[in-house]
Formats: C-alpha cells, sequence, structure tokens
DNA sequence: TCATTCTGTGAGCAGATGCTTACACTACGA
DNA sequence: TCGTAGTGTAAGCATCTGCTCACAGAATGA
C-alpha cells in the first residue's frame, strides 16, 4: 500500500522525457510465480521465508521486492495462479470429452487425481492467515469462483431449472467441495488407502449429484 | 526427545534420598493447556509464538518449557486437548437426549454450533505443518479417532449390518466430515449467511446419512 | 529448624526473518 | 556513443523467535 506497484512504472515510462529498456516486470513476474507458488504450497506461508523463495527462483529477495512490493501480495498472487492452474487443468479434461456430464468427469478425473499437484496447500496455508484482511479477502474470492464453477456443472448435471433447483446446486456444490477437502486431507495424512479414497470420492460424489432420487446403485 | 519430560520427575523424586515439594506439573499443565490450546487456535502455529503463549498464561517462558520439552509437544498437547474438549461436548449434547438418532441429533447440533469455540482452527494449523512426523501422526490419530466417532453413530443411524453396510458407513462418515470442513471453512470466510450455511449442513447431512438407498424424499 | 526440591523472575543468546540500501553493470533509445 | 533506466549482487538492519541460564524465594518432609 505504501508503494506503488512497480508494474506501473512500465507504462508510466512512456511519458518520461527519455527512456531506455522497457521493463520485463510483467515477464519475470510469469516466470517465478510458479516457483513462488510451489514454495508457498509445500512450506505454508511462515516457514516459506523470502529468502528461501529467492534462492528457488535463483535471484535475490530484492527482486522479490521489486515484483511485488511485499510477502503476502507474493502470497496472495500465488493464491491467485493456483487457482488459475486448477480451472485451466480442468478445462483440459472437459475438452477432451468423454462419457456422462462435465460434473461427473470432473468428478471422476478427481478422484483419481486428487492433490496431484499438491497446489491445494496453499489454501490449507492461506486459512491460517485469515486475520489479515487481504489474504482473508483473497481467498473467499477464490474459494466464492470455484464454488460457482463446481455450483454450473451440478446445474447441467442436474438438467432441473428454477430457483429451489439453483439453490440445492449451491448446497451440493458446497459438499463437493467439502469432500474434495476431506479427500485431499486424507490424502495428506494417509488416513485412507488410495482406493477407499477413490470409492469415497466417487460413491459420495455420486451420490451428492444424483442425489436421493438417484437410481440407487451401490 | 532429547529431555525427558518433566513429568517424570514426579514419580522419579519418589526415590530420591530427601524429598519436598511434590510437584505440581500435572495440575500447572491442566490449568494452562486450555490457554495454550485457545492461543494456537486463534493464531496458528507459527505465530504462536512462546512469548505469546506465555504472556498469555500470565507466566515466564521458562515455566512452559518445564511443563512441555518444546513448542511442539505444546501444539500436539493442544491438539489432543481440544479434540477431548469436542467429544465432551458432544457426550453431553447426546446425554441430553431427544427426538431421531444420535447421528441426526450431532448433525442438528453442528448445524447450529459449527465452528462456535473455534477450536476447529487448530487443525488448520497442524494441516500447516504435516512436514513434522509428530505433529502429522497426532493430527493423523485425532482424525482416525474423529472418524471413528462418526462412523459409529452413522452405522447406528442407518441400522444395518454387514460388511458392506459398514464400508458404507465408512464413506459416508468421511463425507460427513467433509461437509463439517467446509461449512467451518464457509463461517470462517463469511462465505454463506448463517441461514445458507445451516441450510447446507443439515439438508447435505440428511442426505449422506440417508442415502440414495432412502425413501426418495425430494 | 534445616536441607532439599519446586516455583517464579528476568535477562540473554544465537540464529532467523522481512525488508532495505548502496552500488556496479547492462541494455536500449536517441 | 552517450545517458537513462532496468537488472543483478551483496551486505546490512532492526526485530523477532525458540529456547536456556542463573538465581532468589517458597513450600515441604525430616
Amino acid at each position: 500500500m505504501s508503494r506503488p506497484l512497480p508494474v506501473l512504472s512500465s507504462s508510466l515510462s512512456h511519458t518520461r522525457t527519455r527512456m531506455a529498456r522497457p521493463n520485463q516486470l510483467h515477464e519475470k513476474r510469469s516466470e517465478l510465480l510458479p516457483i513462488v507458488a510451489k514454495a508457498f504450497a509445500e512450506l505454508g506461508y511462515r516457514r516459506a521465508t523470502t529468502a528461501e523463495l529467492a534462492e528457488r527462483c535463483g535471484v535475490q529477495q530484492n527482486i522479490l521486492y521489486r515484483l511485488w512490493p511485499d510477502k503476502r501480495a507474493m502470497f496472495i498472487a500465488a493464491l491467485g495462479y493456483v487457482f488459475d492452474l486448477a480451472v485451466e487443468i480442468w478445462s483440459r479434461v472437459l475438452a477432451k470429452g468423454g462419457p456422462g456430464t462435465t460434473a461427473a468427469r470432473l468428478l471422476a478425473y478427481e478422484s483419481e487425481n486428487i492433490g496431484k499437484f499438491g497446489n491445494h496447500r496453499i489454501i490449507f496455508a492461506g486459512l491460517n492467515e485469515t486475520d489479515d484482511p487481504e489474504i482473508r479477502a483473497a481467498l473467499a474470492g477464490m474459494y466464492s469462483r470455484y464454488h460457482r464453477f463446481v455450483r454450473d456443472h451440478v446445474v447441467d448435471h442436474r438438467g432441473k431449472r428454477g430457483k429451489a433447483a439453483a439453490e440445492e446446486a449451491d448446497l451440493i456444490a458446497w459438499a463437493i467441495i467439502g469432500l474434495g477437502t476431506v479427500t485431499t486431507i486424507s490424502k495428506e495424512l494417509g488416513l485412507q488407502d488410495p482406493s477407499a479414497r477413490r470409492m469415497t470420492m466417487h460413491s459420495m460424489g455420486s451420490l451428492l449429484l444424483d442425489g436421493s432420487a438417484g437410481t440407487g446403485r451401490t
């Protein structure tokens, strides 16, 4: 808040009398962000020290502070990156096509691949920093978008219209997110063996999606 | 691991030649543990510094280190305390009796009171320290006990016997834990208004409990 | 009472942490 | 080629962090 984001100098520099070397801050940010995100995911917020982040990026801390005003901004950027990446992956999966609704296919994909990239850990890291209003807001925004994404596929899956159906899809989407969360925790802590985990995700996910009006498969 | 737990000196002291003042470490631990747990819950692992813990307890850091060998042990003790407390509260709720199965009543209670004591945050704190084997193990143990608790009530609720029913209850219990988790997060971040949150917990909880083999109510 | 153990106080220490400054170097537009 | 602005390196700083030490006083059994 105290200093302007470095990226602004890029546009401002066009108004200067004499310019040299158009800055590449944006490119550098894009280059380092995945590394930063991975570090936050692996270490959590506090243990991902600026020294550690810099070392992993192969730069001096200094440089990170030219790309982002402070550590918190690095974390928030990483949070957004992880979400965008997940959406991108899901989009690719859905683009490939296959049997069943998109919701069912996403569920099947997550049953196999949940926690694969380890990026979910950054969310747990965020949940530990909810006292910070900006991190809290970033997290809330991310969850809202995530929920909307899931809900839209639930609506499509169920094929019902109307306000009641929409509200129902809303609840189902939250429950599915919860299912994904607990499955992730289960994997993280080794609480279930992989097949049981897949079974939980698939079986309970199907139950939630198809509801009590479902076909009652075992 | 390097030093013996201070509590041992209590029993050892009986073998000494001359003794004075039987130690009250155990009592002190019991007295301070709730305060320590609250601090961890509010601040997370890293931000709950030993200085902060000591101040909240109204003692010097020194004293905490006589009660537990290190900060990690304080955290693990707090983790156990929070779980025991939750079980105690649930037991009281169930002891009061009421309509429906114990599972349904627990669900109804949690719909209203989830996250009430803020103690769940300590679990998120723990999930950020899963690199530490001891914390990881403590967390896994706690989740296992939690799951067993929920599962037993699910079994009772559904009233089915046999291996297949038991396995089904297993999955349902995990899904319900997930539902509780996401509801907690929702409250933490203000993602839903309270009535929507209650609705999610109750409606999706009922769906999971009664399952697709249920009576097919809407 | 006296010796011994427990309890509390306060200061301190080595290392870590977020962030900054100073400065040399490089690339680019004019 | 010259000057400006972007890029990289190295060191440093105030503060914090987990943990320990030395010591005075209190409580208790003998």
